[in-house]
DNA sequence: CGGGATCCCTTAGGATACTG
DNA sequence: CAGTATCCTAAGGGATCCCG
């Protein structure tokens, strides 16, 4: 038995064996939104030593789930199938987190990844689906993303692009998707957009 | 900031820095079948040692995970009405490890907490709703179950009971909550009632 | 410059003994 | 029974260095 194994049989401990480690499931989010080099997981995981994440990497390779892409001549990292199947565990723990989550403290940052990650936390469908396709360029300090919402369907990327509505806001990001737009200033682009975004990106209180 | 802080801002870095230690999920889990007093607890998670379970309680508690209880002189823990909420994760982790579950090894050992958490990750509510009311005396090596099955509800108790049949298995739950009872042998009660517990618990392929 | 490997130090976690 | 106290190991943190 591995050291640090719990010396039980059931899928919990199994699990935790897999992904339980520090800094696991933050990389697993990471290569949620999309795959990954090196460089960009480690600027992503700013406080990640450098030793931690090449030693994650290869365990969570070993146990199936991330593999190493070549892509002509530099090398990505995805998931599998079976890690793309920890999304609901990600989101549950993004819901449950959101909600002990005070205000953001001077030494908290934000990512594109946590902050796509959020988004799709609170994106309601169902709302979505009822709405004209929109999309927005948002500026979440030092993460602009843009989102496409077309119908009940969501796609996040990093970077700015040209967009029915630019916006940026502070760092409450929380505040946000609890439906307080103050922080919020609208650079380009109708106002009333702005509702539209708090309606289709909303966390349950 | 603590130490051991990821230094973001977002929903799950939030989570796993208040449940996300070594054992903190693995103590929720076993608080979900119900509240226990601390050699319960220890009990329960054979491994841990004593002073971090004590650490783990107090930080729980500190996050509202949750509280001590006393009753009639003796304290249980319990989680409160938040840390609850952290059950659709725990059964996620749950239906996710089980999938990486290799034969069970000499070392590794079934505990009834661990157990209640596997049948309700298998549990398939639309299918015992078409079924008449069931109770079950299991044998899991060394973790006895009284399982009652009424409609779409489901009970697990520790400790062994009168039953419609009373059954006992080899140390490979995982192969049995895929449908292979070959490793089942019944104690007393009619043995056609394994048939509806096969339907009844069920892991995804 | 991306993708790591190495070093040293700190601290969480493991084992065990002990106490109210 | 319900935890503390102690000691020790090994994982994690941080900086730096290396190599194709």
């Amino acid at each position: 038995m591995a050291a640090r194994d719990y010396g039980q049989y059931d899928g919990v401990t199994r699990a935790l064996e897999l992904v339980g480690e520090r800094w696991g499931l933050l990389i697993v989010r990471d290569l949620l939104v999309g795959p990954r080099r090196y460089g960009e997981l480690a600027a992503g995981l700013p406080r990640i030593p450098t030793n931690i994440l090449a030693t994650r990497l290869k365990e969570l390779q070993d146990a199936g789930i991330i593999r190493r892409a070549p892509r002509s001549r530099i090398i990505v990292y995805e998931l599998t199938a079976y890690g793309r199947e920890l999304e609901p565990v990600v989101l549950g723990l993004s819901t449950w987190g959101f909600k002990a989550l005070d205000e953001p403290r001077e030494e908290q940052i934000l990512t594109p990844a946590g902050m796509t990650i959020a988004l799709r936390t609170a994106f309601r469908p169902d709302a979505a689906a009822a709405l004209p396709p929109t999309s927005y360029a948002a500026g979440f300090e030092g993460a602009g993303l843009t989102i496409g919402v077309t119908g009940a369907d969501l796609t996040v990327e990093r970077g700015g692009g040209p967009a029915d509505i630019s916006f940026s806001t502070g760092p409450d990001i929380r505040a946000m998707l609890c439906g307080d737009m103050s922080g919020v200033r609208v650079l380009h682009g109708d106002e009333r957009l702005l509702d539209r975004f708090a309606q289709t990106f909303r966390l349950a209180a």
